[in-house]
DNA sequence: GCAAGTTGTCCTATACGCTATACAGCTAGA
DNA sequence: TCTAGCTGTATAGCGTATAGGACAACTTGC
């Protein structure tokens, strides 16, 4: 994923193709056009050409050998980890492995007008904001920033937020959870976002946004994650329920990436 | 949406203040620091922050009044469509707006090895590859490539095609469908996809792609699909059902955005 | 072994992104 | 009204990406 450092033309032919290596167009194995020929192919000069090569080399999605050629390599860990979608609220399938959570913020603060208004608060009512990057094996895949009210926020330390998942932690403190809404969308990153993921300015991100509401309406979580989409996605099993007339997919727990 | 030609330094702050914005982090109605102070800020000359303001200008996200600064627009209209997702299998809430469908490419081609291995094909076994791009109001929003084993595709001609949803053809052909696999990610927009959505190079997409299958195992559907994030996102109601200890939550048929 | 074709490296000239600066026209507040 | 500060516009100079070419080293197939 090294949405990288050399501009236009190159970037543009390195997305291209990316893209049609990650579609399978280019099957594994097979021999790229030389590079002289990919020059002529998209109008550009072989110097381009290198450069987007370069990067492609560098992502490992393929293998440059002198008076042979380039070739696409076979793919190794294709999708490490998987999100559980079958309850609609996503949570890892970990597998074993080991997960990690860097605190980077953590504060009461006055929340963004979107916001407050998501969480139905009262003007000038704060929020507890807190900024956390969630690991796998030591690697980052998710940035998380959360606003919780602040009289619900005040019933966890800083200290837990780092350990335990922060739904366990609303409803221990006795916060009635009793509808979400969520959305999924798709950004780029921004500098903050891009170093703290490890990532190339202007990378894809997955992003998901939710809203906790107790019973009365009130708010009780806001998320906003950013998610590596080469580290994590969303996945889901269906089985079909019903009768033709009706379709009907029910999901299935899934237990695997 | 206008992830720009300004290449690049220009490219950055674009992001980094687009994210404040959309973030909240500079409240709607503020005004932003002034052009010659944002150079200062990042190290830059004030061309290149005026390109980037020229970014956001066009994305509609801030307004320049000539003398007296520039300001962060309130935002209109925020997520024209949204997919319900609440039985797992995305479609349209359509809200008596006007979708359509342009076919961009229809063949029966050799599928790449990624598809054919999804879809259990033998080696050899050719698909109908199509590519069409939905509209909803006159504008685009997604770009679907779907591989269909041939001799299911040949229950059903190109003009069906254009007009009825491709599960539908699927069941009239008389195609058991039992399962389904899914996947949510996102991407780059290559220069064919961002030329038929409208878009440019380099844009965020968000990414779906579901496998259909019989219940012999065998493939029925391929579907890779493409949505510009900002005309489309996943959307999902959650209610909490069961007690405490359970934590369960159950889909709530969409009908708005 | 040989020839054709490939990647790796170096060169020069040009196009373009970026900096720095200056100034005009407009706005808002004193 | 006047002034400070803002956006809009233009200019010149510098660094770098790109174009276009040439050559060496290597691989493969004949």
């Amino acid at each position: 994923m090294d949405a990288s450092l050399e501009p236009l033309k190159a970037r543009r032919i390195y997305l291209l193709l990316r893209e049609r290596i990650a579609s399978g167009e280019i099957s594994p194995g097979t021999r790229l056009a030389s590079e002289p020929a990919l020059a002529l192919q998209h109008g550009v000069s072989r110097v381009t050409i290198r450069r987007a090569l370069d990067s492609l080399a560098t992502d490992g999605l393929i293998d440059r050998r002198v008076g042979a050629g380039t070739f696409v390599r076979e793919p190794e860990a294709p999708r490490p980890i998987v999100a559980d979608f079958s309850n609609m609220l996503t949570h890892l399938v970990e597998m074993g492995r080991r997960t990690g959570v860097r605190l980077l913020a953590f504060s009461y603060v006055q929340p963004p007008e979107a916001v407050a208004q998501a969480l139905a608060l009262g003007s000038g009512e704060r929020t507890q904001r807190s900024v956390r990057v969630r690991l796998i094996d030591g690697k980052p895949f998710s940035y998380l920033t959360t606003h919780v009210p602040e009289r619900i926020g005040l019933t966890y330390s800083e200290a837990d937020l780092a350990t335990v998942p922060l739904l366990t932690l609303l409803e221990r403190s006795g916060a009635l959870v009793e509808r979400a809404s969520q959305a999924i969308s798709a950004t780029l990153a921004g500098p903050d976002v891009a170093e703290a993921l490890g990532l190339e300015i202007g990378s894809p991100l997955l992003s998901l946004t939710r809203v906790v509401l107790g019973p009365d309406g009130s708010g009780v979580e806001h998320l906003h994650a950013l998610y590596r989409p080469d580290r994590y996605s969303f996945q889901m099993e269906l089985h079909r329920a019903g009768e033709a007339g009706e379709r009907r997919w029910s999901p299935v727990p899934a237990k695997a990436g």
